[in-house]
Formats: structure tokens, C-alpha cells, sequence
DNA sequence: CCGATCTCTGGGAGCGCTCCCATTGGAAGC
DNA sequence: GCTTCCAATGGGAGCGCTCCCAGAGATCGG
């Protein structure tokens, strides 16, 4: 421990000098290659636990032209939204993923323009084996640079626009879908939406789901009413969507978060969940199980998602050409429709 | 774009051929070190400018023996802990620290013995430049191993035992006294507390909080009712102390979550909060304002603990000494007590 | 007018690893 | 017995950067 303040990671020239072989055979014997003779190879493994030595990652990288890590890209001007715990779980999934790959996960939180231009690098001068780009507003330039830079990228959810080459995402459309419709199984017919942001694709898959199960009941959508998937713009859209047609019987809020601002208001105005409104979400997350009532929601398998593109990353890293994936929610039904 | 599909990033050789110079020149001007003529200067930025020459990381990396980037590890078993969102706080304000000292952050999860044995590995090696503890158990092993390597390691929270050489924590004692003696000060005389894991310092710390304020109020503490900081503990917890002391008037929950399982406990219980039961507890992330009633609670700086501590790991990584650093907590009023 | 002192400059030696390649020696094949 | 082949070995050349150092001019005071 004392033992001077800094004891000096031994080598692989030490390790190799050690265990009387040349630097080349010590190598190979660590990266078990082929071409060592049993004798030498244990021989090295020997003067390796003796020495305590530790390949310096760095000096691998330059040589082998792998950094040995992966990062997370995480956009969006504010960095708030990253505190929604969405993106936790996807980080849960990724990390594990990524470990099984031995890769190490990098976080970027791109809000500021610094934090942009630091992954612009990252991108150019592959200070990653690879790159996970998620909540990219419509025209991020991020994306265009991604696609273009010599490097795999995977995007988890796509983007506004055409589909990337290689993503991960949800089936938004098919979850807002089946989640209206069991409002209108319900007998309710004045079934609202409180949509998220619409520059998402996420915000307007969700829409479509809504829109497409209201025409597919023969009736007439109502326009949307935007928040930002936060809570306080839930509350905010309700009352809004409340002043504008009183008599609303169903809503499906974009998210959790919104679904509970909508929640505060309702029970502000003296409404009843679920007899007078019926209340859906999405997500699935912690809050739709503490929401009062408990929320009934569109489960997104969020850590699969992370998961899943760590696993599509660790696909290209490795030379392999995945298809894109559509993961299925799931539809829970609890106290609040 | 297309243009092959491997336009090799260009070098600081090439970067020095093309403005004229030599690669040592090249190399000055762009870390804009002295002894660089003014003409030179602006040739070598020319030349980066139109080749796009972007620093290659990991050779500056070997050659400085820095790896530009910062580990946050957090340890614990289940993975799950991390889906808390005071992680994702601590990350955004430790993120935006980092991005000031152009540091990049690399994040751990050592929930797996093979992600512990990564982090060992990343200690030993000098992986990062610096390294971020939080979510320590008792004597994790983690914990003597950080401490001992040549690194700069800074704390988030103490763990148990001996108090580490850097670290930033928050004032956990003292909020908990503030809110028990809020409560109690609302005339509460039967408050008990839903604590937290006490194999961590959190745990103990708030527990002792809440103890300090019963024995100055002349008051017997309750014995402590032992949860795991998730909402379910909280709401099993309540349980239990309805049982065995069905006339508690006021409950301190060791943070938000378990505050929020307790309002759901008491909920079906048919106890109105705060009438009959004064609710507060820790943290002040989302939960506390979307409980119902909105939770009256210990607001932690979360963020700024991030930020704080990556900043004395900057310190740190500059050469300073930092001394440790405890953030101050605010009791926030809101409606469950 | 000449040594002393600077600012610039570029050559070269690493940083610690991988990997290509030439060399060796023993086993196998004819 | 002699080529043929292949496993085993170690030397050496990078990977792309930093930084030390020696040398070249330029400046300047005495």
C-alpha cells in the first residue's frame, strides 16, 4: 500500500523478461493466440500474477486501433430530460450488454454546444469503437454526422425522418393504438390525447396510434394537445384539453409523466379517475405505479431497449450487418382506465 | 460522404507536411504551447483546418499518460438501484463539471463480479484518469482498493466506516433532524421512521437524524422500521408500523420513494394523510411532487453533489488537495405534513 | 564586435502494446 | 535421408502523439 507513492504498473516487457520469453510470446500467451508452447505460456501466466501486471488499455488501443468502449449519446438542448429515469434503465440495459462485450460505456450528455462539439469529435476521431445516439430533435445535425462518420452507430428510437440504417425502437404507434382502443372498448367516445412533443418521432408515432384506433372506431380525432412529456406539461395540457371540451370521457397521454400531471388536474377539477375520465399512459416506469390511481399504461421494455442496442452496436463493432428492431409493449391495465 | 468507405483521419505528420513544418512545431501550435512563430502558428491551423485533422485521443493518451476521461462507478448489487433518478441527477451535474475540464465520463455499474473485476482492473491500470465512488456497501472491498490505487478517487456520500480523504456528501443527519422536529413540532408525538438500508451511511446517518430530534424532544425514538430506499419497502414498511403501533401520527421515510410506498399503505388503510399521519421524507426528486398529497420533504442538491464531485476530482487530477465537502439540505413544506 | 541569452526549430526517443515476418528446429511425408 | 511443412520464437516496425534536447539564428549589452 505506502510502498511509495506510486509503484510503477509493471510491463510487458517485465512480464516477458520475468518469465524468460520475448515480449512477442508473452503476448501472445496473454491474448491466448495460438504459436506458444504450454511451458511458456504458463510460464507467463505466472509472471504475471507475480508481477501484478495489468495490460495498459491504452497502449492496446493504439495498437490494435480499438478504443474499448462505446458511448451513449444522450441529445436534447436541455439536459433535464436525461433525468427522466427512461434513460436509466436504457443505461442499466446497455451497461450490462456492453460488459458482456467488455466494452466500457461512455456517457455524453450533448445539451450544451461544448458537449456537442466534444461528440462531433468523438465521432471524427473514433474515440469510440462505437456510438448509441438517443432523443435527437428533428435536424439534428448529430444524425447526419453519425450516419457519415466511419463508425457504427446505432440510434435508439428513431429519428424524425428517413429511418437510419441501423436503431432500436419501440412500437410507439401499435402501443398509443392498442391503448386508445381499450379506452373506446370502455364505451368512452370523447377520447382525447395528450401528445408529446410532435418534433419526436416518438410524440408523433404516439399520435398516429391515438388517430389511427379513433378513425378505425368510425369517429373523429381531437386535435392534439402537446406537452413535452413532463409532468407539469401534463397537468397544463388537461386543463387546457378540459376548458376546450368538458365533456372529454378518455385520455391517452403520451407518457407516464404526462398521464400524472394530467391526474393532478383532474383531481383538482373534482373529477373522478376512472368513472367520470379514463386516464392511459405510456412507459410503464415507477411513477405509473405510485400515481394515484395507479396508472393503467403501454409497458415499453426499456432496458431491453438498452440492451438490445448495446447488443446491435456490439454486432457492427464486431463486422456483422443487423437489421433494425422493433421491440413490442405491452399493455397493463390498472386503476386508471 | 461516400468516398471509400475508410477516409483515414489524416495525422499530426500530415498536418506538419502540409503547413510546412516540423511535426514538434505542428504538435506546439496546436496545444498552443510557446516557441511557435506567429506565421508558423497560423500555417499549422490552416493545414488542420483543411485537411479536418481532429487529435487522435488515445495516442495523446499514451504519450501523456492521461486518459482524458473521468469513471463514475456505482457500485451495488442490484442494477436496479441505479434506476433511481438521484443517479441521473448526479450524472447530469457531474457531466456538465467534467465537460468544463474537457473530461470525458465513463460510467460503471458494478453490479456483476464482473463488473466489480472490471473496476479493479480499471484502478490498477490507471483506465481513467480519476474515479467516482458512489452506492459503496459496508465494507465493500471497492472501497479499500480505490483508496489504495494510484488515483485520484473522490466519494460520493460516505461509506460506512472510516471517513474516506475525499469525498462530498450531503448533510443527512441534519436534514433528518430538521424534518423530524418538523414534525414533531406540528404536535406529532408518536413519530416513527421508515429508515433505510442501514448498512449504508445514508441510512444510518438519517436514521440518527431522526433519533437526535425525538431524545431533544424528550421523546423515545421508535425502533427504526429497516426498508431498502425502493417504494414497495415503504409501503410494506408502513404496514408493518401500523400494525405494531396503530397510533403513529407521523412518519419520517428515509427518502421519497419509501415515503411514496407509505402514502399508498396508509391510502388503503383509509388514513388521511396528514390528518390522521404527518408523511415527510428525503430527496425532493419527481416522486415528492407527484405523491398525493405532494410530499413535504428534505430536498437534497443532487445535481450539485454531481457537479461538486467531479469537481474535486478535477482537483484532484490538477494536483490540489480539495477538502471534503458536505452540502446543506432544505426542508421543503408541501402538503403531507 | 563578440560572447551571452533568447526564441524557434526539427530530430529523435519514447509511451506500451500488437502484429508481421524471418528464423529455427522437429515432425511428417516420400 | 532429404525435402516439406508447420509450430514456436523473437526481432522490429509501427500505432500517433508528446517532449526533451541540441542546434540555428536573432538580439543585445558591454
Amino acid at each position: 500500500m505506502p510502498a511509495g507513492p506510486s509503484r510503477r504498473q509493471p510491463t510487458l516487457d517485465e512480464v516477458a523478461e520475468h518469465a524468460g520469453v520475448s515480449r512477442s510470446v508473452a503476448s501472445r500467451a496473454l491474448n491466448n493466440a495460438p504459436h506458444v508452447s504450454r511451458a511458456k505460456r504458463e510460464a507467463v501466466q505466472r509472471a504475471v500474477r507475480v508481477l501484478g501486471y495489468v495490460p495498459h488499455p491504452t497502449a492496446r488501443a493504439l495498437a490494435t486501433r480499438q478504443t474499448g468502449a462505446a458511448a451513449l449519446v444522450v441529445a436534447g438542448e436541455d439536459p433535464s430530460i436525461f433525468a427522466d429515469p427512461f434513460f436509466a434503465e436504457v443505461i442499466v440495459g446497455a451497461s450490462a450488454a456492453l460488459e458482456e462485450a467488455d466494452l466500457h460505456l461512455m456517457l455524453c450528455l450533448a445539451a450544451s454546444d461544448r458537449g456537442r462539439k466534444r461528440v462531433e469529435e468523438l465521432l471524427r476521431c473514433r474515440g469510440a469503437d462505437g456510438v448509441m445516439l438517443m432523443a435527437l430533435r428533428e435536424d439534428d445535425p448529430l444524425a447526419r454526422l453519425a450516419e457519415e462518420a466511419d463508425l457504427p452507430v446505432v440510434f435508439g428510437g428513431r429519428p424524425v425522418g428517413p429511418a437510419p440504417r441501423h436503431y432500436v425502437d419501440v412500437d410507439n404507434t401499435g402501443g398509443a393504438r392498442e391503448a386508445t382502443e381499450y379506452l373506446l372498448a370502455q364505451g368512452r367516445r370523447r377520447v382525447a390525447t395528450l401528445c408529446g412533443r410532435l418534433d419526436t418521432e416518438a410524440g408523433r408515432a404516439r399520435y398516429r396510434g391515438y388517430r389511427d384506433a379513433m378513425l378505425g372506431a368510425g369517429l373523429e380525432p381531437l386535435p392534439p394537445q402537446e406537452g413535452d412529456f413532463t409532468e407539469p406539461s401534463g397537468a397544463a395540457g388537461m386543463a387546457a384539453l378540459l376548458s376546450r371540451h368538458a365533456d372529454v370521457d378518455g385520455v391517452f397521454a403520451a407518457n407516464d409523466n404526462m398521464a400524472a400531471g394530467a391526474l393532478r388536474t383532474l383531481r383538482a377539477a373534482g373529477r373522478s379517475v376512472p368513472d367520470d375520465i379514463a386516464v392511459a399512459g405510456f412507459d410503464d416506469l415507477t411513477v405509473a405505479r405510485i400515481a394515484d390511481p395507479p396508472l393503467t399504461t403501454v409497458h415499453q421494455p426499456v432496458r431491453a431497449l438498452g440492451r438490445e442496442m448495446a447488443r446491435m452496436l456490439v454486432a457492427l463493432v464486431n463486422g456483422q450487418d443487423p437489421t433494425p428492431l422493433i421491440l413490442p409493449t405491452r399493455f397493463v391495465v390498472r386503476a386508471s382506465a
